[in-house]
DNA sequence: GCAAGGTC
């Protein structure tokens, strides 16, 4: 027997527990050890209908509207493994071998506030039958300090059931899973309207993306651009000399008819300018990158999200990049000191001057204390030339030159720069911010964009300015961007970091795409419009629903509330948006319209019928990439056997079978069943 | 065919 079997998260995460207790097997601080890795969750639920009792297994079946909402008290929660994922069943079975020769088992999963690291610890504590001691190991980031201290003070879990981490990621888990009612309804729903869609997808984080992409759209469509007319000074060097106003007293300044603008011009004259105070200021790096940011930043140069997470996956499994999946955008003491001895080395690689390296120590803007993983940032392992990255991905030099340039830029000193405030002489109202560039070193390697310090061309700043007739505008709603959305989600705290982005490029991809890409800004595919018309108001397609979601979440935390009444809570959000999908799908011949909406509407399957085995029945005139002659069917109705030669995607196949009776996910239907499949048939005749 | 949360 030994001590502990310790659960890590991920392989990767498995090393670090490794390299600070000396091995996956072994002694630690008094007590015999091995460390066993998951792969994230390998556990999943069921398929609802394999939750409830046999007589509503036709209920939980279908998609129809009359069969939903679901009593969730039904729901007995089973789970099952991870489908997706091929080596689910040899890792649970590795846990159940080494349980049975443990004592305890210590939860050594991601420190994650959510609690979503208990919950794959519990899901394979469960899994495995396992009913000795359990405990959790609290570790603030993945260094060796901070895991050897962790191991030092184990902390005892004598209760599943009061453990709170793990019950509000639990209650989380199946509130998300209830919500997939409303894809079931409103992918009903829209068919109901007469559009022939596979599925039209709903969830709290892709609604509420769709959604606001959607509106942005609109305000797009719909902005009128109103201009103004206003009086502002400009010098020889382009700085420009405007009054501030409230709204109050903005109608003074600011004219919506350019002949009055005209008029006012004529109260001005040429005025010198006056220094009002200079100011040296400093400005310290931009912040480092998490994934969802990093992949926003890429965007424009035209490479999708899911490319970048792929090759980045890639490049994070040969070393030469960070853990990719983070939100943090800032790293610990020691992930800063771990990279400190290559950075000349990687500066090198990326052709930055290393004589702009001389901030060597931490700096407090960007070093925290709890980063379990760390902001997105070179790995240990330099690549031998930017050349050799392409084998992971198109994107590769990009990222590795943009996440090197933006980590070196915090070994560079402060941006330096002459703040300098003016006004008008003549006209003191009259004002304006200069900033003149003094050095820019660290903006030298990096700059995020969103840069107002530096308002180059102007360097300098003249003696006098002239007045003139300045045309303004309302401004027009911003395009949507990734980074935008990024920005949205973030702020309204809706999904987690690495769900956002890995969300993000699902719903970008495949025939059920929501969204495509379009010159770095996002546009809604026809589902995807159909999705946001149908969700209008809602509560899933709400950032409202995510925060009320973590306020029970952390009420269930510290047993505030129940997860019952949490789970509860998906009910009420379900029952609530029902009916207003309902009449959102009946309006859809007005707000989508049936003209522009060719991909979406029904292609109705042709069919033959007649007389079969004493019934009057129907069967689809094209089975697969065959099409069935009327001959055929005459044949086929009569119960004959059939020989078609079917055009496979590898060459034609000569295949025999018969008109049957037949199932598929529950539904009946009558169709061609193959009896016999003639293999090395004739070939591309 | 469905969620969001982990992960490869």
């Amino acid at each position: 027997m030994i001590d502990y079997l310790i659960i890590a998260e991920k392989p990767s995460a498995g090393k670090k527990i490794a390299s600070a207790l000396g091995g996956m097997a072994g002694n630690f601080d008094g007590h015999s050890y091995k460390i066993l890795c998951s792969q994230g969750h390998i556990i999943e639920f069921k398929e609802p209908h394999e939750m409830v009792p046999v007589n509503q297994i036709e209920k939980f079946k279908s998609w129809s509207l009359e069969n939903l909402p679901w009593d969730s008290s039904q729901m007995n929660w089973g789970r099952r493994l991870n489908k997706a994922n091929k080596n689910a069943g040899s890792i649970i079975k590795q846990f159940k071998t080494a349980a049975k020769e443990a004592n305890a088992i210590v939860i050594a999963t991601d420190n994650d506030p959510s609690g979503e690291g208990e919950l794959i610890g519990w899901e394979i504590i469960n899994a495995i039958g396992f009913e000795r001691r359990v405990l959790r190991a609290f570790f603030e980031d993945e260094s060796i300090k901070s895991l050897q201290k962790a191991f030092k003070s184990l902390v005892e879990i004598p209760d599943q059931t009061k453990d709170g981490h793990y019950l509000k990621a639990d209650a989380r888990s199946k509130w998300d899973f209830l919500s997939m009612q409303l894809t079931r309804a409103s992918t009903s729903a829209v068919r109901n309207a007469g559009y022939n869609v596979k599925v039209i997808r709903q969830g709290r984080l892709k609604s509420v993306i769709v959604r606001h992409i959607f509106e942005q759209l609109e305000a797009i469509k719909h902005y009128k651009r109103l201009p103004y007319y206003e009086v502002k000074f400009k010098d020889q060097f382009g700085n420009t000399f405007s009054r501030k106003a409230n709204n109050d007293q903005i109608g003074q300044i600011r004219f919506s008819d350019k002949l009055q603008g005209t008029n006012d011009l004529q109260n001005y004259q040429p005025s010198d300018i006056k220094i009002m105070e200079q100011q040296k200021k400093t400005q310290s790096p931009v912040k480092l990158l998490d994934l969802a940011s990093l992949a926003s930043n890429l965007a424009p140069a035209g490479f999708s999200a899911d490319e970048v997470l792929s090759t980045y996956q890639k490049m994070y499994e040969a070393e030469y990049v960070s853990y990719p999946r983070t939100e943090d955008k800032k790293v610990t003491l020691e992930q800063f000191n771990d990279l400190l001895p290559i950075i000349d080395q990687i500066a090198m690689l990326v052709n930055v001057e290393g004589s702009l390296l001389t901030h060597r120590a931490p700096r407090k803007t960007h070093i925290t204390k709890d980063a379990a993983h760390g902001a997105n940032r070179p790995g240990l392992k330099v690549p031998s030339s930017l050349n050799s990255l392409d084998q992971f991905g198109k994107s590769a030099q990009s990222i590795y030159v943009m996440l090197a340039k933006n980590y070196l830029a915090i070994l560079a000193e402060d941006y330096e720069y002459q703040s300098v405030k003016a006004s008008l002489a003549t006209y003191p109202s009259f004002l304006a911010t200069i900033n003149i560039p003094i050095k820019r070193n660290y903006k030298a390697i990096f700059t995020d964009g969103n840069d107002d310090t530096e308002t180059l061309p102007t360097a300098k700043i003249a003696k006098s300015a002239e007045p003139f007739l300045f045309e303004g505008a309302n401004s027009k709603p911003t395009k949507p961007t990734m980074k935008w959305l990024i920005k949205f989600l973030e702020k309204n705290n809706v999904g987690q970091g690495s769900t956002r982005t890995s969300t993000l490029a699902e719903i970008t991809k495949g025939e059920n795409a929501m969204l495509v890409e379009k010159r770095g800004a996002y546009d809604l595919t026809e589902i995807g419009k159909l999705t946001a018309l149908i969700n209008k108001e809602t509560w899933i397609g709400a950032v409202d629903v995510t925060k009320t979601l973590n306020t029970s979440m952390e009420n269930v935390g510290q047993f505030k509330m129940s997860s019952k009444q949490l789970i509860g809570s998906a009910d009420t959000v379900i029952n609530h948006d029902l009916p207003i999908i309902i009449k959102n799908a009946r309006a859809l011949g007005t707000t989508f319209g049936t003209a522009k909406a060719s991909l979406a509407m029904p292609k109705a399957k042709e069919k033959y019928s007649g007389q079969f085995n004493q019934q009057k029945i129907e069967f689809a005139k094209q089975w697969g990439r065959y099409t069935f002659s009327e001959d055929e069917a005459k044949r086929l109705l009569a119960g004959q056997e059939l020989v078609i030669k079917y055009p496979g995607k590898k060459g034609t196949r000569m295949m025999s079978g018969k008109l049957a009776k037949q199932r598929y996910k529950g539904r009946k239907f009558y169709g061609f069943l193959v009896t016999e499949t003639k293999n090395g048939g004739l070939k591309n005749d």
